[in-house]
This record gives structure tokens, C-alpha cells and sequence, in this order.
DNA sequence: CACGAGACCTGTTCGC
DNA sequence: TGCGAACAGGTCTCGT
């Protein structure tokens, strides 16, 4: 489910309220329980539960697809995988169906950990680097330049669909804004990295950071049931549309697998040519 | 260094 | 209708 614009949508509700919640800036953290040993990477479950009681929710921030509560002495960071969500509930308000770990604050608001595939981890550390600190650059950042992209593009040669997904490379992209951004800039997913001109990888930037931006102001993608609240399915040119046409030219999308992903393409805006 | 396969997991949807 | 296969928003590790 959750990419970067999903990830940055979660954030925001749990900062401020929303998606059905209330916010948890704030609120003081009284207790937790684990219902899912191998949801909690670290540290032990004892540890955890000494350390996080009594601490106050000051921020909820995003880094690439992390998600990072920053309490009085430490972070609490969350990877939702595929499947993962958080969700605050308010008083009386039932748990989710997969809820693997649950945070109650002492006011009876609390925050479930919901994930079906046992795919998401949460880590509990004093320094967010220990976890976040090989991310690539933030996409969304003034400080990530075209230029920027385009020299990571030369310096490596990969194909270039798994270099975007790579996290080291560029943070907070996933499959489906993967093959979104790869449409908008007209560029096949298996060309090699360092055939990519200066102009298209200007092109590429611009068609990331539209498709993240465009995806934050819909909240989100909202496939089927793992994550709700977000309508940018509305808005796939690409990404789930086999067999459609491609709005832009009308050619049917075409269905690949690249890295072990599915992949979807329009064979004639994203023509193989120019693979090298 | 780059790539493919397999592992981790469970639920839903597809095809016969 | 039933049942197994295919598929799923991600990432890690291992072998070539």
C-alpha cells in the first residue's frame, strides 16, 4: 500500500486529525501491547514497553516511506510494508481487523498498528539515523535538484525502473508511482540508467515530483482493501490498467514484469527504442 | 556492481 | 459453486 504520498497523508491525520481520527500530537503515551511478536524489530518487547510508557507524543513527521513519532526520549518508527496502515481510534472506537501493535494514551485515545501481512516493522531508538539514515534524497525537497537526479542516473547502470524503487537512490517511491512517473516522462522502465539524456532526466523529475505532489493533494491510492481515504486511483494513467486505453495516445497499457514487479506501460509513449 | 530468485505473510480475485 | 492459482502498495538476503 503505502508509498510516499500515502505515508505523508497518514502523518498529517495523525498531526493534526483526520482520515475518521483524532490527532495524537500531544497526548501521553500509558501503554502498549504487542499482538504480533515480529512487528516490534526493537528492541525487545520488555524494553519497549519500559521505555515508551509515559512519554509524550511531541511530533509525527515522514521520511521516505517511514513514518517517525518523535517522543520525549527517542523515536518510535514505523515501516508499513505492503499492507500496513495506522490509524488513531478514538474512545470506544473498535480495533482493526489486523491490529499488531497498539499504543494507548492515557486520555483512552490510541493508535493501532493495522497489517494484515506481517510485512510492517516498528523500531524504538534514541537516534532516527540508526534506521532512516541510508534513505536517498527526499523527492519533495528544494534541495533535490534535476541536476542532482540526472548525475545519480550516470553514476550507476541500471535499468531504471529498480533504481527509482531502490530507497538508497531516491526515497519514498513504490510501484505505483514508480510506473506513474515513468509514463508522464514517456520513458521505458528497462532503459539503462546511464542512457537517460540531461533533458529527459529533467522531464523525470518533474514528472515524479507532479505525480507525489498530485498523489499527496488526493491522499493517497486507495486500491482495495488495505488503504482507504485516498481517491488518486481516479487518477492512474498507467499503474492497474491493462488493457485500457492510455490517455494520452489511446494505445492499450501493456502489463511487464520488471525486477519481479508488475509493470505497466504504454507501448507507444514508452517506446523499448531507446533501451540501449 | 547488477540482477534474479526466494523468503517473509495473508487476503482477495481470477480462471477453469 | 468450488477450488487452486495468481496476484498484491516492500524490502532483505543469497547466489551468479
Amino acid at each position: 500500500m503505502p508509498e510516499l504520498p500515502e505515508v505523508e497523508t497518514i502523518a498529517r491525520a495523525l498531526t493534526q486529525g483526520g482520515r475518521g481520527g483524532p490527532a495524537l500530537v500531544g497526548r501521553r503515551i500509558h501503554g502498549a501491547r504487542l499482538l504480533w511478536a515480529r512487528t516490534l524489530a526493537i528492541p525487545g518487547p520488555r524494553r519497549f514497553h519500559a521505555r515508551v510508557r509515559g512519554q509524550m507524543i511531541r511530533a509525527v513527521s515522514r521520511r521516505g516511506k517511514f513514518l517517525l513519532l518523535h517522543l520525549d526520549g527517542g523515536v518510535l518508527i514505523f515501516h508499513l510494508r505492503m499492507t500496513g496502515d495506522l490509524v488513531a481510534l478514538g474512545l470506544g472506537e473498535p480495533l482493526p481487523r489486523f491490529c499488531r501493535l497498539l499504543l494507548i494514551c492515557d486520555d483512552g485515545t490510541r493508535l493501532a498498528f493495522d497489517d494484515a501481512r506481517k510485512f510492517g516493522r516498528a523500531w524504538l531508538v534514541a537516534d532516527d539515523r540508526e534506521i532512516v539514515g541510508g534513505l536517498g534524497p527526499e523527492p519533495l525537497d528544494a534541495g533535490f535538484r534535476a541536476e542532482h537526479l540526472y548525475q545519480g542516473l550516470q553514476e550507476r547502470r541500471r535499468q531504471l525502473k529498480p533504481l527509482l524503487l531502490d530507497q538508497s537512490f531516491i526515497a519514498g517511491l513504490g510501484n505505483i508511482y514508480t510506473d506513474e512517473s515513468l509514463h508522464r516522462a514517456g520513458l521505458h522502465p528497462l532503459m539503462r540508467s546511464d542512457a537517460v539524456t540531461r533533458a529527459q532526466a529533467n522531464l523525470l523529475w518533474r514528472s515524479i515530483r507532479h505525480t507525489l505532489r498530485k498523489g499527496i493533494r488526493r491522499n493517497g491510492t486507495s486500491i482495495d482493501w488495505a488503504y482507504r481515504g485516498g481517491d488518486f486511483q481516479t487518477q492512474l494513467r498507467a499503474y492497474g490498467r491493462t488493457g485500457s486505453p492510455c490517455p494520452v495516445c489511446g494505445a492499450p497499457i501493456e502489463r511487464l514484469l520488471v525486477g519481479q514487479r508488475g509493470t505497466h506501460i504504454c507501448p507507444c509513449c514508452q517506446p523499448q527504442g531507446a533501451l540501449r
